[in-house]
DNA sequence: CATGAATGAGTTTTCATTCAT
DNA sequence: GATGAATGAAAACTCATTCAT
């Protein structure tokens, strides 16, 4: 029981100090965030960050995996392989809103960290994997005539900028993120994209 | 002659750090970017810097309203205002993608520096009068039955979201802007709002 | 005994830091004085004495205060209200050439801090209450016609200017204090002052 | 015609300098005092300091010289050799408190600085002639009894005292130096030093 | 294991001095 | 000679990281 109770503290240390990071690097960026203001956030002693990771990038780095992965599975998981690509669009639109709804900060974070120079080959790896299995869809539903017959990265472009353009409307406190609203943005979202 | 000369090597110290800032601020945000290599790229000494600009946040204030001043110039000059909307989003497509082919670091810098903590207040009102420009259109818009009767914000939000996911995927690599993309970015863009 | 030791060093360190700067400040003045010299004789890294004060001027303010609470305990504590003027101004001057001869740094500090711009309010109403003490005295030892009918600000300056003069000449190794010079220094100041 | 304007504006430049950094040594200090705001108080450009000072060093101690040497010269020329050694003191007070009237920020000026690190050997031994000057006077005062017999540098470092405290009384804005005043001063400080 | 005081390398910023005009 | 823009060395201060407790 001992045992036990120590690993639940330390993965509640863990958990604390990540989701500290999670919030001052959303809001303050990696260079802005001081390391003793997540220690004091997570309600940990500044040196206890150095018992979990190895320094701030590798925890930028193991907060990027964490959440892009959430994101990655979030998507994927029981993904309709062979539903047609509308309804595919809709589950992936679903999905991604689902997300941006629950966690506001997780993917503003991941937005502003894609292509940072600290993040590592891995982080990198896999939100290419994202980015190409959106290529891929578009490939797809192209040659299916669903939509548009322009270039899959342009279609995959445009269709993100939307999804972030509505988070970033929404944390600048100008849109509620309703269901309705949502769903008018789904009703853009494929109309830019279909044929 | 002469006087000219040191008034153009004079204005061009200036413009050389503003330069040197843009590219620095676009690639490495503001807490990464130092001082001294600012100066470095921008052939300067470290202190001729602070000649021209009192601090690093009056430089990034000064960068941020230079670019944003030409940016509002490039959508606003000549605007028609009395074309119908479907032609003056035309207008603002063009303008924009102009903009953000000649200048594609300029626009990643002003879209990584909005509500960032260090723009003043003037800087801020600059922005907000870009977005409510966005707004009134859209209002205009959707009272003539033009675009769809969702909240104007959205669209606001929405439009720009493409813009801006294809500035990333351009900077990425993934996506050359070639006149035959951006009339097809055009195209998803149109067919997202109109109703 | 473990806590009163770290107790004890954490004091110390502050201790060695305040001790630094009345070294450097009595002997160079604060702008002339360097963080990295101060933390150098303290034998604490440079960093350390921002854990301690938050800047070159908080730590000016400090000292002055700390060493200005002492002189002005040294001279009012169970101070002789009732006593004759005479007796009271022999009571003063004893006390205060003991501080004088006990820390002279101190003394030559606050004398060269008194009215600096970097000295905030709290310190300043340090000073004024020590020099109102001593125009009050000066305003009932004329009445009671013990002393010279001249203003007591006069009398004031007059006095304290010997007590500075006395420090000066020892400090610039022309003059030891020995007791024998100290009382016959009182005796010049008396005569100075009586009627 | 020419050549003489010139010398003439060239010493015109030379006593503004001088007067511009008399002020702001006397009120900042050396290390508090910036040259460039020298210069703009002169009324030169920056660099033109450097063509009649070699550097702030240079700078300041022409400035010490410049005044000393007025100070020496006002309280001894014509100097009544001969008269007894209360006449004497009554010139020398008479003397000192005109200059410290008629040149308070040059009086201030010179306290402030007496010992410092930056003053070279002309300018100590400037200032230890004037105090080898009162120090003669007491010894021969005492032989004659005219004073108390106590160490001449005792009596010295008193009476300037007294005179030090009556400038900063009147610079603090606490003290007025009417001529009734400065007479009363002068009462207090013979009583202090007479037998 | 956990802590947080301590550190010093690295940052922003200042300023005495130079030198092209 | 006079200037003041430019400089870079040195200042104040910050913060990622360590290590004694």
């Amino acid at each position: 029981m001992e045992t036990v109770g120590q690993v639940t503290e330390r993965s509640d240390k863990r958990e604390a100090i990540l989701a500290a990071a999670l919030e001052l690097f959303a809001h303050k960026g990696f260079y802005g965030t001081v390391m003793p203001e997540v220690a004091e956030r997570a309600g940990v002693g500044a040196g206890t960050i150095y018992r979990y990771f190895e320094n701030k990038e590798a925890l930028v780095n193991a907060l990027y995996r964490h959440w892009k992965s959430i994101w990655l599975e979030t998507l994927m998981k029981n993904y309709p392989h062979e539903a047609p690509p509308e309804e595919r669009f809709k589950v992936f639109w679903n999905r991604a809103t689902r997300f941006v709804r629950d966690y506001p900060l997780a993917f503003k974070f991941l937005e502003l960290h894609h292509h940072a120079p600290y993040l590592d080959e891995a982080s990198r790896a896999l939100h290419e994997k994202g980015c190409e299995a959106g290529r891929v869809f578009f490939e797809e539903a192209e040659r299916l005539r669903i939509t548009k017959a322009y270039p899959p990265e342009l279609m995959r472009a445009m269709t993100w900028g939307m999804l972030v353009g509505l988070v970033k409307a929404n944390q600048t406190g100008g849109l509620e993120l309703t269901d309705a609203v949502l769903q008018q943005a789904e009703r853009c979202c494929w109309d830019a994209i279909r044929s």
